[in-house]
DNA sequence: CTGAAAGCGCTTACAG
DNA sequence: CTGAAAGCGCTTACAG
């Protein structure tokens, strides 16, 4: 099967009849639709994209755009795949499809985005790991085409964003902390400009403002955000003069590491030092003692993200007539037992 | 800017040398060339995809199906993340680009892929997680469209595969621990259809027998490709009456569920119980013992299948004379320690 | 070296 | 309810 106009000799009807009984337009003989319907699957028919698109103006495909850093690859979770699942249950409502951008690793994050938005291969867009300042947001509002940011930025004004409740996992990780006597607590922050770091680092420096505990540099550990670098994060603290009671964490999967190298040196989380992960993780499950961290679900913020992107979508807004606002994603407590001692 | 009516306007030459001379065609001034690329430089004009695809019949995109299946999606690894540098690399010789389709966990992956190929969104599709017998390989084929496949199938006939050294994996190991004495001999398995469980095993028998040793079913362990899968290997072979000595694994996260349940049963691996794992994975390096697996470059698996995949597209297959060739992907032993002792 | 024109495969006013 | 026709944004023979 080539083309609609194959299908519509088969049938001896005209093209524009045949269009109008696939996408369901009302003024179509309800015989003939059947008719088309089925010449259409029996034929395998499906109409060409880029001819529907020319004429539409729309591809009816979103974008996620993935980084794809050394760092995101080599110790990539399921992260960007457990969104997928809830994106892509709002999108079928409409008949969107998703598809996922990988940048290389080798091209400008903000290039690449130029380059697939300027194609007009989507109708929109979703993009994470937000810099600190992130030249995508005023690329994406320049070009108006719609977008929804996982992560805030300082970049651009007034867009529609959802990210996690760093500032609140920090008051609440440094809450619980000081409950239980300690005051001389590290924390984990990335070693890149992605804004989440600053947050988390605001979020922990003003709880300790509350507690009127001064705030001491050298107890900022800067890692990467992965296993490894929770490795790390546990040799350097180690090896401060004075050191921390507590640690908190900035990614799930450094707790792996951090307890790795904790029990190189014989120092045991949950006795020795008090431990507080992130984002509760299958792998990071099996830590013994049990790890303290923050649950939340990613198909529902995969949910979430879509319909703030559809409402941010002319299209699709008057689906959902609040959801263009940005939010703040809550994360729930998960107490384990790698912070259960009193000083 | 709009299109490229506009930017001829503004260079006030026609459209049809403005697209010669953005596409690098050789009959063009090249103080024009100049000119067009400088105004489309600033205004930032790039050739909408719809328009260039319906033209030329092609849209320059390979597509990359992604099934997010539960396991995949709560197991995920940095597999398909580390694929997409070697593809891309090699794919931006030619001005391709990469997209990743995840098919929806509710939707037939044989629907799925029937509906983005028909709507032409790539000009070749890679799959993978090949099915025993798999109808996409089917649908590829009767298609046309180029396709290569990471992962053998009993479907389908003379289409271009590259698959992991399954076979010889399984082989080495069995040698490896017959070696040391082992014969009792415990293997994990996959607990759905896909391929690779079958050509895993069929390696590990024809292994047994080599060395005269009867197969022993009881000993086929089948769990999910997963850390917590890896738990239950652990947990079911601690149960077994006449418990092995050995285990080979099938995936690269079971070993850390697997030491751990050994380890909560006081079962020593490399002492007590000898473990190879699969492939070599940065998550898996702390366990203790170092584990004994095999290694592979995922980057340059990815440059093979891109290879492979542009031999099997016609407009591609002259750079690559001998690349349609299906082949079998070598994995290097890494000994380690989960294997060091004599029986 | 450049321009005018055809046409890729669709959808959608418009006319009947 | 259906058909004929225009046109989405490009690229590419073709003519000059």
């Amino acid at each position: 099967m080539k083309g609609i106009r194959q299908l519509a000799e088969h049938l001896d009807i005209s093209i524009g009849t045949v269009s109008r009984a696939l996408n369901g337009k009302p003024d179509v003989n309800e015989e003939t639709r059947r008719r088309v319907l089925a010449a259409a699957e029996e034929l395998g028919y499906v109409a060409n994209q880029s001819g529907r698109s020319l004429r539409q103006g729309t591809t009816n495909v979103i974008g996620l755009m993935i980084e794809s850093s050394k760092e995101t690859v080599e110790n990539s979770d399921n992260f960007f795949l457990g969104l997928t699942g809830g994106l892509q249950s709002v999108l079928a409502r409409h008949q969107l499809d998703l598809i996922m951008l990988p940048c290389p690793s080798d091209e400008d994050p903000h290039e690449y985005l130029k380059r697939m938005v300027a194609r007009r291969v989507v109708d929109a867009m979703i993009i994470s790991a937000t810099q600190r300042t992130d030249k995508r947001i005023d690329l994406l509002s320049k070009t108006k085409i719609p977008f929804v940011t996982l992560g805030r930025s300082l970049s651009g004004s007034n867009y529609p964003w959802i990210d996690l409740d760093f500032d609140g996992v920090a008051n609440c990780a440094v809450d619980r902390l000081v409950a239980q006597g300690h005051r001389r607590i590290a924390i984990s922050a990335p070693s890149n400009d992605i804004n989440l770091g600053f947050i988390f680092l605001d979020g922990y420096r003003s709880a300790l403002k509350r507690h009127g505990i001064p705030f001491d540099p050298s107890l900022v550990i800067r890692v990467k955000s992965s296993e490894q670098g929770g490795y790390q994060a546990g040799h350097e603290l180690l090896l401060l003069k004075e050191r921390p009671t507590a640690v908190i964490l900035i990614y799930e999967l450094m707790a792996i590491g951090l307890y790795r190298r904790l029990m190189e040196a014989g120092v045991i989380p949950g006795r020795d030092l008090a431990v507080i992960g992130f984002r509760e993780e299958p792998r990071a499950k099996f830590l013994q003692p049990a790890l303290t961290c923050f649950r939340m679900s990613l198909r529902d913020l995969g949910v979430d993200l879509a319909e703030t992107l559809l409402a941010a979508m002319p299209a699709y807004s008057h689906f959902y007539p609040d959801g263009a606002r940005s939010k703040i994603w809550p994360l729930e407590l998960v107490p384990g037992e790698s912070d259960a001692f009193r000083l």
